[in-house]
DNA sequence: CATGAATGAGATTTCATTCAT
DNA sequence: TATGAATGAAATCTCATTCAT
């Protein structure tokens, strides 16, 4: 019967705090993360990583094979968070002034909120963007980017609001360049210059004068 | 307490072919720019750097410290090394818009000849600037960049061919960012726009692109 | 910012024969005692340290930390042994005069038996005691022996066998003084006084001096 | 003429602080006393004593060998110079009791003021003694010492105010172990008692402690 | 006599990875 | 699935000693 008083207890299992492969997939995925992005490649520790995930250190080469393995899923994974934050901006709706000033921003704001992901581009670019240039997908996921500026330059020039002739490329290069490269190197920007670039409301500022020196750039020449 | 005699060691051989301390410690240092830059601090090793170096290992050690004294060393001497090149320049004897035009230009070429110091400054951030922060020179080493950029923009301001109120550390920042992020990403970014941005003519085209958007930026708005 | 992938390592080959942790501290403890009381502790080398213990030199790191917590597990060790070893005598039990009598023949003869324990204490003396004052455990661990000489010598006074006012810590300093010099010193004073006072019979005779010279001082003065 | 003005000076030879082979000697002897004694033989670094005598490291090979060489140096210094302060004690002119107190007293006030003897003492034995065997005077050198005190010992046994039967060197061992001991331990010891036992008061305290304790065993037992 | 740069051997420590349980 | 002890290779750093000047 199964209300009866309890007789010897079953030798209760060691309560394994997981279980749950996914759960400790991600755990890992996310302490990798964390240790490379902040140390570099070379820099992270297998060790490290093992004790911040809360899980065996075994567990790691059990799921990705070996930190280099891991250091692959770390890059796609961050990767594929970008491109899923882009897909919600519909900037050709708007008007092609408001629609620059809102991929201009949203450029710096995700700077700001994913430091990891600027740690890990500078990694990949150290490496000389050894893995990337193995990735199919990357190439093709930037087309629409890349589409979504000329959209908006083309009606801008219609609109005679934009100067024509200026090549989506050169631009986004230069609209990620003001703000990435003020986030990742700001460290020593505020050392030799004497200054808190971190400052929040420092921060607001130089969104508002990145978006100045793009339209500016983009404004029409009088005549 | 001590007890037991040590055990007489091997005869050390021949000597040195240098003994010249200067070159010596200049040629560590260059080894250590270069295997440090190429691999990041933790990535580097010393007996690489020995080796490159031609000396023996235990030079490091008696020159710089440790392998941090040596990384502190690279850092302040390749950080010495710009800011000597802005001083030649001479910008306040030409007028504001070639002044600029030139420091843009050079800041660029800088970049361009110089691939060790934007290395250095990826794995200077990763570290949160930490060994920067505990140089002493670094500090005053830029002042007079960011006085020169302060004369230009003044005497610009007063011709009327820049607009006034001009930070000039904002500027500065803008300026490098331009050209550094397009060179310090150029792997990552080649590869998933599909173009070679380390092509000579793709490079002259940026810094005219670079000098356009500075240019636009300071140009005084008409009425 | 750490570039290039790490070279991958070579593969590690069978385990090791024990798989039992206890087992393993255990041994690399005795070995680290053998070697440090010989050599003293920068006389003592890892290497061999791990070569006498039967097992893989990182395994000294993985279980103490590095080479000072070794050293300082090595002291705590020893202290613990003798300290335990006094309790076990259970003094308090007998007459004062056959309770100190057998406090100094035991520590007469631990010296005997425990020539590493002399060796050790010279080391950290050495060392002005600077491990050992970062010890949490050892002073905790002398006060039951203070405690028993205390009431014996209260005992014995009470009893007219010992004088009234003798300092129990002044007293054990004496005991221990008695035996450990003539152990510890026994090479260079062989050496001077030309008598081998290492011989079994010798320390024997040593031993009944000590005693005589400990209970003519405790006896009481007679009018 | 001399008296004319000095037309172009000699160029001055950077003045070199030494030139005087017997300062350079002494002041290396007593640097690696200090080095030896405070981190015993192993631990001694041979940078540390030039750089503590003010000389140039090639000095000590010219002078004493190498570091073994240096080691013996100081060894013998350091013997002859306790041996010196013996020659000062006219014993034997005293009466017995006084003549003991003033013996026990000087030994331990040579304690005292010696700690690098005691040091020295520590990493010979630890040594097994290996370099004292070799010396063909120390053993003679320690005849008077022992004919002392077995003048002092007959003439108190006539008188009465000694024990019959008391062995010299026994006597002497102990009288020397009550004070080495306490003075090489007492960094131990303080840790371990919680009391510090190099405060001045407490040393005089000792002192008395082992007079009193040697005379209570030469004192003949009252029938 | 004096300097201090240079050396080779070897010391301690770190690391990614594997294996017994 | 999970644990953490164990491993070999290689990294950083130290040291007594010698040599050119």
């Amino acid at each position: 019967m199964e209300g009866s008083l309890p007789k010897t207890r079953s030798k209760p299992r060691a309560a394994s705090l997981t279980r749950d492969p996914e759960r400790t997939r991600a755990a890992i995925l996310r302490a990798a993360t964390a240790e490379i992005t902040a140390k570099g490649l070379t820099g992270a520790r297998v060790d490290a990583i093992a004790a911040r995930a809360g899980v065996n250190k075994r567990m790691l080469y059990h799921y990705f094979g070996d930190k280099q393995g891991l250091y692959l899923a770390v890059l796609e994974h961050t990767y594929a968070a970008i491109r899923a934050a882009e897909i919600g901006l519909n900037l050709t709706e708007l008007d092609p002034v408001a629609g620059m000033r809102k991929l201009v921003l949203f450029t710096w704001q995700y700077f700001i909120d994913h430091p990891e992901f600027l740690s890990l581009l500078a990694t990949e670019n150290m490496n000389r963007a050894a893995y990337l240039k193995t990735s199919k997908q990357i190439r093709t996921l930037h087309a629409p980017l890349v589409g979504m500026i000329e959209v908006l330059l083309k009606r801008g020039a219609a609109e005679k609001v934009f100067r024509a002739g200026i090549d989506p490329i050169e631009l986004y290069i230069s609209i990620a360049a003001l703000g990435f490269f003020y986030m990742s190197n700001r460290h020593t920007l505020s050392t030799i210059f004497g200054e808190n670039l971190s400052a929040p409301e420092r921060l607001v500022r130089r969104g508002e004068h990145i978006v100045e020196v793009i339209l500016a750039y983009l404004k029409p020449t009088k005549l």
